[in-house]
DNA sequence: TTTATCTACTACATCGTTTTCGTAGATTTT
DNA sequence: AAAATCTACGAAAACGATGTAGTAGATAAA
């Protein structure tokens, strides 16, 4: 069912149709309501191809994230989807799998108008964004893993408070010797996270030890943890920046018998909803994921619709929440317990 | 930059650029390679509207689930979007947010030829199918929330089986009265469990009992769970159908005192990174989330580009595995202990 | 009455590709 | 040599919706 057809059946033109359908002022009332009648009745919708190739919009964003699985983008999902199906966008959704080279296709492939916009989020191999800078033209907004240099708005959490109180609270609960878990220093969350952990070391004055700063974007993180725990001054804190570090730091430390937390305490960065249910229940700082993904495509919705120029270097930033657990929990007794 | 550019700065015509680019047969080889020069060195692209418009078909998918957070579609996600990008296929997500308003609406959305096909798990409120039985010329599969009767391809995993062996796996260790707990009796997932878990009580011999089945689709789910394990003769076993339950589970058990496993044995359909690191560890069914979607997607492609019709009623089951854990660890005691 | 302004509609070009149909010129077949 | 067949390209008609530029006919202003 077309515009053809359905004007053919009121004995209408084309035009007169499309103008009634659309509520121009140009159609008399009596007209609008019988062609909006016949519509309905045959069901009548709007061709989304010739709508867009004659309008050159899309109706349509993309998001690019590295993963779906996951406990963080999963809420990001479904408050960008919430926004878009208010606004009556649709969404594309492209997974880069972590891997630099997908994400450079998948941009690539968006040059082409298939979108009016992009959200994403940057693979934790992406080391430059020069194929992000080709795309001048297209509203963009990056939300968690940003781009620092690029001129246009971004979504995150208080990444450097956060690594800083994390950091705080491990060494609070009396933590002398404190690794920082990453998957890639390329990452502005990780550079984030890691400057509030080392200002908190400085503000207490415990030496920065290169070596408790560990990258993990291999396969075998397992065995770096593991090695990291064997080691004969073992660090007593663990600070993941993501969840699975923090789940791989747990199946080490039972592995090796070290006790979570007289042992060694740790916290992460994760969204999980069994954090409190874990043995010991983990403390935790939960990024408000489905308010950045509203608020993010929110954003992307004012650029791409074009209300506002001046959005272009803005950042917003929201609140994490450091739920404190049994896995920081201060111990009294100085029973150290090196494995065997 | 489009085809018309693109022609006049190689003095060609349109027709030859175009038809160069697809590599026919009716252009000479050194055309072609010029034009494929040309058109690299100025990034021309199809532009992907007036393609679908001419073509009549987007090269898009849509996906209906209820929700993106889940331990479940997460996965599924992948591995749809996975198989999408090997095909050149692009992937439109929507969320029903379990609303079966909402899916009406995008079902509806969804007829306008935007998409070549449609995957999609039913919402928990979804009772009736009349909407879906319209899309009658549009390819469909369902995959883990199927409506039973539709005759188009389903992928599930073993729904009835891994029910049998959950409530089995519960007596095995001990367990007298197990209560089934789900979130819509009218899911096909619900009713192939339940299924499985009313014909393991009867090989057991165990009388089956109406009040132990409980349907949990309001907001005070918590509540319901809370009011069961008050119960005088409160159960042994909970076998919850979705991994939110059980988490609930755990939570009134902490709340009330109940030990796990000694006093109440949990079992869920689970696919937690984290169920190992529970306190105590549950035991699971995994469901093969990944597989699933690679398998539906791979099926909705067939049936997209093949046109082939006797995949009709094609039903695809994948294996469940049932990770025995703590949770439900037979306890020699009979330590009756009841909630004060 | 003449002219200007509205009202309600239609014709048509356009968006960028694809594809069918043609055709000039070269080559092969009879 | 005439006829048939190829080769390599171009013209033009879709695909379906939108919006500009009209235009009858009615009403209002001069």
């Amino acid at each position: 069912m077309n515009l053809k057809q359905l004007a053919k059946e009121l004995n209408l033109s084309i035009s007169t149709v499309s103008k009634a359908l659309r509520d121009s002022h140009e159609i008399g009332i009596a007209t609008k309501s019988t062609v909006l009648a016949k519509a309905k009745e045959l069901n009548y919708q709007v061709n989304p191809f010739a709508s867009s190739l004659r309008k050159q919009k899309s109706k349509t964003i993309a998001v690019v994230i590295p993963d779906a699985a996951n406990d963080f983008f999963g809420p990001v999902i479904n408050g960008i989807e919430s926004v878009a199906q208010e606004k009556g966008y649709h969404v594309l959704i492209y997974l880069t799998h972590e891997d630099m080279k997908k994400e450079v296709a998948i941009i690539k492939l968006l040059q082409n108008g298939r979108v009016d916009g992009i959200m994403m989020s940057l693979s934790e191999q992406t080391s430059d964004t020069a194929h992000l800078e080709e795309l001048s033209e297209m509203p963009l907004v990056f939300f968690d893993r940003v781009a620092d240099h690029m001129d246009v708005p971004k979504i995150t959490t208080d990444d450097y408070n956060s690594g800083f109180h994390a950091t705080q609270h491990l060494i609070q609960n009396g933590c002398k010797r404190i690794a920082f878990l990453s998957i890639s220093p390329d990452l502005s969350i990780s550079r984030m996270r890691m400057r509030g952990y080392r200002e908190a070391l400085k503000v207490n004055k415990i030496e920065h030890e290169e070596n408790l700063v560990l990258y993990l974007n291999s396969e075998d993180e397992k065995t770096i943890i593991r090695r990291l725990l064997k080691r004969k001054n073992r660090p007593d804190g663990i600070f993941a920046s993501v969840e699975k570090l923090a789940i791989l730091t747990y199946e080490v430390c039972e592995e090796l018998n070290l006790r979570i937390p007289q042992d060694v305490k740790v916290i992460c960065f994760s969204n999980s909803k069994t954090a409190a249910l874990l043995n010991p229940s983990l403390t935790t700082i939960i990024q408000p994921a489905y308010e950045i993904g509203r608020e993010a495509a929110t954003i992307l919705f004012k650029l791409v619709e074009k209300k506002r120029h001046h959005f272009l270097q803005e950042r917003t930033v929201l609140n994490s929440t450091l739920i404190a657990r049994n896995s920081t929990k201060a111990t009294r007794a100085r029973n150290k317990k090196y494995s065997k």
